[in-house]
DNA sequence: ACTCTGTGTCAGCTAAAAGCTTACAAATGG
DNA sequence: CCATTTGTAAGCTTTTAGCTGACACAGAGT
């Protein structure tokens, strides 16, 4: 007995509602040779016939009636499946899981996300801050953003922006010490280290002329979040390396001095990581889309 | 955007139980390969990726969640109608739509029917009995008995048994004139004719040893039933000619004698006329099968 | 009785799927 | 670190879906 083929259930709904083999086919877009040997296979796979037919009219068998019941049932079903995908698609709902670091998270994700919800009620978003580095696909995230340096992954990757690492101190601590010069003078100044980093002590700055240079700091404290570090920064625990984008309040509010203007960290970037999908979903391809346009425009 | 292949759903859902491809594969019984192929169809047609998958584990989308929930509910029904059809073709079930007429019905459909429904009290029959020969297709019989010669027609006919055709009268009938020792001596008595047959008065009579004769018959009743014909022979109104196995028991019991046992009228066929439809439920089958075999039980 | 028109079916063909097998890269458990 | 399993890719064969054009049939209307 041969299998069942659900897309002639297609085909027998079709001409069963338009009552014709001709009507049948101009619905299906096929032709009508197509549409009747589709039902013969139908019939040959149940091995009953389901419409009584001359050339002229056509009525269900008893079979066919209790047939068209289900048949019916089950293509309005699928049917549905793929319209609520399809709508799904165009229209972004459901829920998106993002993760970012603490850092880029709390000053850009965050309000980012606040006003995306706005803009988009049937989204709802799940947003995870952790500096450790979440697996899109193990953990289940629609987007993961990372910032600095890529370690390879199977995931896919999009760079969304450039940033620049910069040397800062708080002013209370540039009083009770003379402020550098130079690079190498960094070594005698107490350091604060950020451990989720893969070599934090080592930094290699380049000047506009060409110099180059590797210091090695000292550190005095230690912290594994990006948000501590400020923090400790500003209370004139020490010097630090950060993101720029990190630190631009304070730096225009004075409340952190970058030192060394004319030296170079090596620049990283901001990136969007999803999982190695073909496809992504409306709210994920929206979300993207307006979280790089609100980056561009803050860090211009 | 490609058109929507309702097979996919099969596999998906497949998929989405067997919880691997590999076992999806061998549950379908199909390679793996197609499998894989398969889903990647159907994420293409959606736009939308369903299954997380690395070679390791896979897990729903949120998007194949409820993709899923619809296409199983699809699957499960199209499933459904299928086994529905099936089930009834392999166990008789449902209505079944016979006409015949009304001698051969009476006296051996009708008790025929009794036993079927005893067997099968899954299947309603709804019997028609009616000389006046119901179009299978026209009128929505599943099976039409016949008695004598098939007009032709788009319909598919099997005989079922030979009969013959007798002249007979009741004994008062034969005391009062002299019992016919010739077939044209007939032409002299009281004849009722059949009003339903194409040539109700001539007859044509062949002997054993080859001779042939052709009679006219002098009509002095006429009916278009069967069952009328006998009771007015039984009433000794005139002679008349019935089928054999119409009147097998008054024959027996001597209510009724046989006229010129030595000479042949045209043989009949009893046949049972079907729809020119492929496939036959199994009801129809079943008691056309049936049927067959009381009345050649009845008529041997 | 006729043709005319629209219908389902058949035959023969082409193109597109569905399918298999083999090979391979990634992931995992010993 | 190797053996094994799992999903995917590539190349190929077979099956199916699909078209066109011809045909037989049933009504409707001259």
């Amino acid at each position: 007995m041969a299998r069942s083929n659900l897309n002639r259930l297609e085909y027998f709904v079709a001409i069963a509602e338009a009552g014709s083999f001709t009507a049948a086919a101009d619905q299906l877009q096929v032709s009508k040779a197509v549409v009747s040997k589709q039902l013969q296979l139908l019939e040959a796979e149940l091995g009953a016939t389901l419409i009584l037919r001359n050339s002229r009219h056509l009525h269900l068998t008893e079979v066919g009636q209790s047939f068209y019941t289900a048949a019916q049932a089950s293509v309005a079903q699928a049917t549905e499946a793929y319209a609520m995908v399809r709508r799904g698609q165009a229209e972004p709902s459901g829920t998106l899981r993002i993760t970012a670091p603490l850092d880029l998270g709390t000053d850009f994700v965050a309000p980012a996300v606040a006003d995306f919800c706005g803009d988009y009620p049937a989204v709802h978003i799940d947003l995870t801050l952790s500096d450790t580095r979440l697996d899109p696909v193990e953990a289940r995230f629609d987007i993961a953003f990372r910032v600095g340096w890529l370690t390879d992954s199977a995931n896919i990757a999009r760079k969304l922006a450039d940033f620049r690492q910069v040397v800062v101190a708080a002013p209370e601590l540039l009083q009770s010490c003379a402020t550098p010069e130079h690079p190498a003078e960094l070594a005698e100044l107490p350091f604060i280290q950020h451990k989720a980093l893969p070599n934090p002590l080592r930094w290699k700055f380049t000047s506009r002329q060409g110099a180059a240079i590797e210091v090695q700091m000292s550190p005095v404290l230690a912290a594994d979040v990006t948000t501590a570090i400020k923090m400790l920064a500003l209370k004139g625990a020490g010097v630090a390396v950060v993101p720029d984008f990190y630190v631009r309040r304070e730096l225009a509010e004075k409340r952190l001095i970058q030192l060394l203007p004319e030296w170079d960290l090596p620049q990283g970037g901001i990136y969007a990581l999803y999982p190695p999908t073909p496809y992504r979903s409306a709210a994920t391809q929206r979300f993207a889309a307006f979280f790089a346009d609100q980056l561009r425009r803050q860090l211009k």
